[in-house]
RNA sequence: GCACCCGUAGCUCAGCGGAUUAGAGCACUAGUCUUCGGAACUAGGUGUCACAGGUUCGAAUCCUGUCGGGUGUACCA
């Protein structure tokens, strides 16, 4: 369709002089035509007649290969045949079918899903992970080179909390697991907040000393830093292989440190950023219309989240020559990322940087309202959280013999692509009921369709790649539309990272296909129909298996 | 206070820089087919698109204001 676009625009250009863009939409399901053009209607003004009559004009100029018609207030519907469409699909695919060379030599990182030393895995970083894979998918199905880091939470305040809280524990370096490390914070969290009730400080002031000594290099905090981060990387690791994530890096915090702290002087230097009387520096940002400076530096002289980002952001930019960064963060670090981005733009640096943000995961409360996930205990661990989903599924399916992969990547699917069903900007309403549910727009009923069409084509292997004959692929012309979308739907969330069309696009492809099997038998068919069909499973499992992909939703070899 | 996000069917949400009669899923009801994998398909909607103005031939979509909910607003990350 994209020749008879430029055709457009030509035809536009000739009779009226103008460029216009020219897009195809759909048509409404009661009226006939499988794509409409509104050029007419857009060219109204300038040329300075009926849009109707415009769509004529541009008709009577079309070549003859399709049927155009002037619908309603202007628009041109187009109707294509199946046939034409089977030979659009063939004639464009290919291994990578979908993807495009939009980002060829261009670098992006994709930040995800950084999570937090020292604190057991929580839902809190579900989002993170699901979205920054789903980031980093996209954009190299648009052709970027994507370098994945893991930015750890290992430095900062937090440490000082843990080796203050472990120093008043009973447990010892060698017997203590990421568990205790979480309860450890949570109740100094806890001691803490009632310390600065009753004015006091002690705690507070340990922390601080922990978090000076651990960045002075003294020997005892590097220890308790070193094992702290082992038990928690490991766990990491394990929960991240469950929801097979991995980042290429895992540079955290602490690694840019000295970086940050060298930065902040240097721009210091250079009046970029301004010292206060109390030590603190600032990075003053009234010029981008942000009256809130900066943080660069605490006024005791240690680094903040600002300093190692700072550092961070150099790092990627000058030693990964990194075009585009992404960072998979929620909507509550919304104002940090307008600051750090209006910093970038104050020290001159020029990439693309984006704040890939998105919703909390919401359940509903015991006032039945919507509330924020939570369990009695504070966070809900994503371990738990998957053990559920894993239960939930065999259960579902005690009828099938699933592996324990399997189970793995049903559970796993359905909760990555229940991130996925609303805009990332919207919380989500954890229902498992839901999510799980084997009928409507859920992950498992997205795998369904592509392990049945994967059954098919299997039961089927005789006839791949037999003759077609002169098939008119009629029965297959809404399967045939929705998968020539395919690549224009890839490239359109390129820039906005918009991943629930993707998902969207999946169930609808899903659909498409179960209403296709009432009315296209396969096996029995004849033996040119029967390949003509198989033909379009295997391209329709390509596309859904690919779509899925790009969410990072496995496919089970059995449902 | 200010900034940002959200407000579309009973519920959860689509609706991509305006366009043909505002759509899905869930739930509910009634059907279909000798089931290639029925976890299917088909049919069934009186929705003040939060409200009020404005721009436009045309607004859920753009602009302004109001109301309601959420988040953020320098020594946490």
């Amino acid at each position: 369709m994209d020749s008879l676009k430029t055709k457009i625009i030509e035809i536009v250009k000739k009779l009226y002089g103008v460029d216009v863009p020219v897009e195809f939409a759909a048509v409404p399901a009661e009226i006939k035509g499988d794509y409409s053009c509104n050029v007419a209607m857009r060219l109204a003004k300038a040329a300075g007649k009926a849009p109707r009559d415009i769509a004529a004009e541009i008709i009577a100029e079309l070549p003859g290969e399709y049927a155009y018609e002037v619908a309603g207030p202007g628009f041109i519907n187009i109707s294509v045949s199946g046939k034409a469409l089977s030979e659009q699909l063939e004639a464009a695919w290919s291994e990578d079918y979908g993807n495009n060379q939009s980002g060829a030599g261009k670098v992006a990182v994709s930040e995800f899903p950084s999570t937090n030393m020292a604190k057991p895995y929580s839902v809190g970083h579900l989002r993170p992970g699901t979205q920054g894979w789903a980031a980093k998918q996209i954009l190299e199905a648009n052709g970027w080179k994507v370098i994945t880091d893991n930015h750890l939470g290992d430095a900062g305040t937090p440490f000082g909390i843990w080796a203050t809280g472990f120093k008043r524990s009973d447990k010892t370096l060698d017997d203590i697991t990421v568990y205790d490390l979480g309860e450890i914070y949570i109740k100094m969290k806890a001691d803490m907040k009632a310390e600065e009730a009753a004015g006091e400080h002690a705690l507070a002031d340990s922390a601080q000393d922990w978090l000076l000594k651990l960045e002075a290099g003294d020997a005892e905090a590097v220890e308790l830093s070193t094992r702290f981060n082992k038990i928690s990387l490991d766990h990491i690791h394990s929960v991240m292989k469950r929801m097979n994530l991995s980042t290429e890096y895992e540079l955290g915090e602490s690694y840019f440190v000295e970086r940050g702290k060298a930065l902040v002087e240097k721009y210091l230097a250079e009046g970029k950023f301004v010292k206060n009387d109390d030590g603190s520096v600032i990075c003053p940002l009234d010029e981008y219309g942000i009256d809130v400076p900066m943080l660069m530096l605490k006024s005791n002289g240690a680094a903040l989240y600002a300093t190692t980002d700072l550092g961070c952001l150099d790092y990627r930019l000058h030693e990964w020559k990194a075009d585009r960064i992404v960072y998979a963060v929620g909507a509550e670090q919304k104002f940090y990322f307008e600051q750090l981005f209006a910093m970038a733009k104050k020290l001159g640096w020029e990439a693309e940087l984006q704040h890939v943000w998105f919703g909390t995961i919401d359940q509903v409360g015991p006032d039945g309202k919507r509330e924020k996930m939570s369990s009695r205990k504070g966070v809900v661990l994503l371990e738990a959280m998957l053990d559920d989903a894993e239960k939930r599924v065999r259960e579902n399916f005690a009828s099938e013999e699933l592996s324990d992969e399997d189970v793995r990547k049903v559970a796993t699917g359905a909760i990555k692509y229940s991130d996925f069903i609303a805009d990332r900007k919207m919380g989500i309403l954890y229902d498992p009921e839901k999510i799980f549910a084997l009928t409507g727009q859920s992950g498992p009923f997205c795998q369904y369709a592509c392990v049945r069409m994967r059954r098919i084509l299997e039961k089927n292997a005789d006839f791949a790649g037999a003759d077609f004959g002169d098939y008119d692929f009629a029965a297959e012309k809404a399967v045939l539309l929705k998968l020539l979308d395919f690549p224009a739907l890839v490239a359109g969330v390129a820039d906005n990272l918009e991943a629930h069309r993707i998902a969207g696009y999946c169930f609808e492809l899903a659909q498409e296909m179960n209403r296709y099997y009432e009315n296209a038998p396969i096996s029995s068919a004849e033996d040119s129909i029967r390949a003509a069909r198989l033909w379009l499973v295997e391209k329709a499992a390509f596309v859904l298996g690919r779509g899925l992909d790009l969410l990072g939703v496995e496919i089970p070899e059995k449902m």
